[in-house]
DNA sequence: CGAGTTTGACCCGCGC
DNA sequence: GCGCGGGTCAAACTCG
C-alpha cells in the first residue's frame, strides 16, 4: 500500500513547522504556544484524516455500486440468454450450428461445464470417442487484450502446446495444449478466441489432473516460467492493469463441482450465488487488484489534496 | 543443448 | 465410399 506515503508527508510538514517555531520563539513563550499549537494541529490533522477517510469511503461505495450495477446487467443478460437458449433447445435441430450457438452462450456467461449426457443436445452430436473420454469438460473464458495475439490462458498449470488448427466456424486458430507438469497427466486444453469477441479467450479443459497443483516454487523453477512468469495460483483472479481482465477462481471450494454440472441443471439463484462469491473472492484475494485499487485511490487522494492546497 | 513452439501431414469419425 | 473437419503427430525451428 502506497497510502502510507500520504501520512508520512503530512507528518514531515508538521515537524518542519515546529522546528521553525523553536528557532524564533523564546523558550517560555514557545512551551505555551506549542501546547496550544499541538492541540490545534492534532485536531486539524484528525479532521483532515477523517475527511480523507470519508472521501475514500464514498469513492469505494461508488465503486461498489458500479460493480453491483455491472453485475446486475450481466445477470440480466445471462437470464435473457438462458431463456433464449431454452427456447432454442425446444425446437432445435441437432446440427452443428445449434451447437455453436450453445457454445456462444457458454462463452457469454464465462464458463460452462458438461457432464456426460447432461446436455441432450450436445451428447448426441458428440463423437463416441469423445463421449467416453470427456467425462469432465469445463469451459472457461478469459478477457484479454485484443492486441495480444497469444493464445495463453494463465491458470497455474504447466502446458505444452502440441498443435494448432484453424477451424471452420472461427477464423482465429485453435491451440491444443497438454499438461506438461506430470508425464501421464491426461488433461488437455483447447484455447481459441471467441468468434464474436476477439478479446475473449475460450479455454476448454478436457479431463482431470492426476497430480497436485504445481507449487509456486516448482513453477518458478520451470525454465519456461522463469522466462515468462505466471502467477502460480491455479485459476485465481488475474487483473491486468492494461486489459482489466478477471478470471473466475475455478479452484474455489464448490466451484469445480459446479463447473462439472451442466448450466441447465443450475438454477438462477445458485448461479447468482456462485458468481457473486467468485467475483468477490477473485477481487479480494488478488494482490494485483488490491495493489491497483490502493494505487488508484491513493493517487486520487493525493491529487485531490494537491488541488485543495492550490 | 535441451525444452518448447510451429506447422504441414496424417489419422479417424461423421455425414451425405 | 468419399469428402470434410477436428484432433494429433512429428520434424524443423526457435530461444534461453
Amino acid at each position: 500500500m502506497d497510502s502510507t506515503g500520504v501520512d508520512t508527508s503530512l507528518d514531515l510538514n508538521l515537524n518542519s513547522s515546529h522546528n521553525k517555531a523553536t528557532e524564533t520563539e523564546p523558550v517560555a513563550e514557545f512551551v505555551a504556544f506549542q501546547g496550544k499549537e499541538l492541540v490545534k494541529q492534532d485536531v486539524s490533522v484528525s479532521v483532515e484524516e477523517f475527511n480523507r477517510i470519508r472521501a475514500e469511503n464514498r469513492r469505494l461505495t461508488d465503486m461498489l455500486t458500479i460493480v453491483c450495477e455491472s453485475y446486475n446487467s450481466l445477470q440480466n443478460q445471462f437470464m435473457e440468454l438462458k431463456n433464449k437458449n431454452s427456447e432454442n433447445e425446444a425446437g432445435a435441430t441437432k446440427k452443428r450450428k445449434a451447437e455453436a450457438a450453445h457454445d456462444d452462450y457458454a462463452y457469454m456467461i464465462g464458463f460452462s461445464g458438461r457432464s456426460e449426457g447432461s446436455c441432450s443436445d450436445e451428447g448426441s452430436s458428440q463423437r463416441p470417442k469423445e463421449t467416453i473420454k470427456a467425462s469432465n469438460i469445463a469451459r472457461v473464458c478469459v478477457r484479454t487484450n485484443p492486441c495480444d495475439s497469444s493464445l495463453i490462458v494463465r491458470d497455474g498449470y504447466q502446458w505444452r502446446k502440441y498443435g494448432q488448427k484453424v477451424t471452420r466456424d472461427n477464423p482465429s486458430p485453435r491451440a491444443y495444449f497438454r499438461c506438461s507438469y506430470a508425464p501421464r497427466c491426461p488433461v488437455k486444453k483447447k484455447v481459441q478466441r471467441s468468434a464474436e469477441d476477439s478479446s475473449i479467450l475460450v479455454a476448454t479443459y478436457d479431463g482431470e489432473h492426476n497430480h497436485p497443483c504445481p507449487s509456486p516454487a516448482e513453477i518458478s523453477m520451470s525454465p519456461s516460467h522463469a522466462a515468462n512468469p505466471i502467477r502460480p495460483v491455479p485459476f485465481t483472479a488475474s487483473i491486468e492493469p492494461s486489459a482489466t481482465s478477471v478470471t473466475l477462481d475455478l479452484m474455489q471450494p464448490g466451484f469445480i463441482g459446479d463447473v462439472k454440472k451442466s448450466v441447465g441443471e443450475m438454477d438462477a439463484l445458485e448461479i447468482q450465488q456462485i458468481l457473486v462469491q467468485q467475483m468477490a473472492a477473485s477481487l479480494t484475494r488478488d494482490p494485483n487488484f488490491t495493489a491497483a485499487l490502493a494505487a488508484a485511490i491513493s493517487g486520487r487522494v493525493l491529487e485531490q489534496s494537491r488541488v485543495e492546497k492550490w
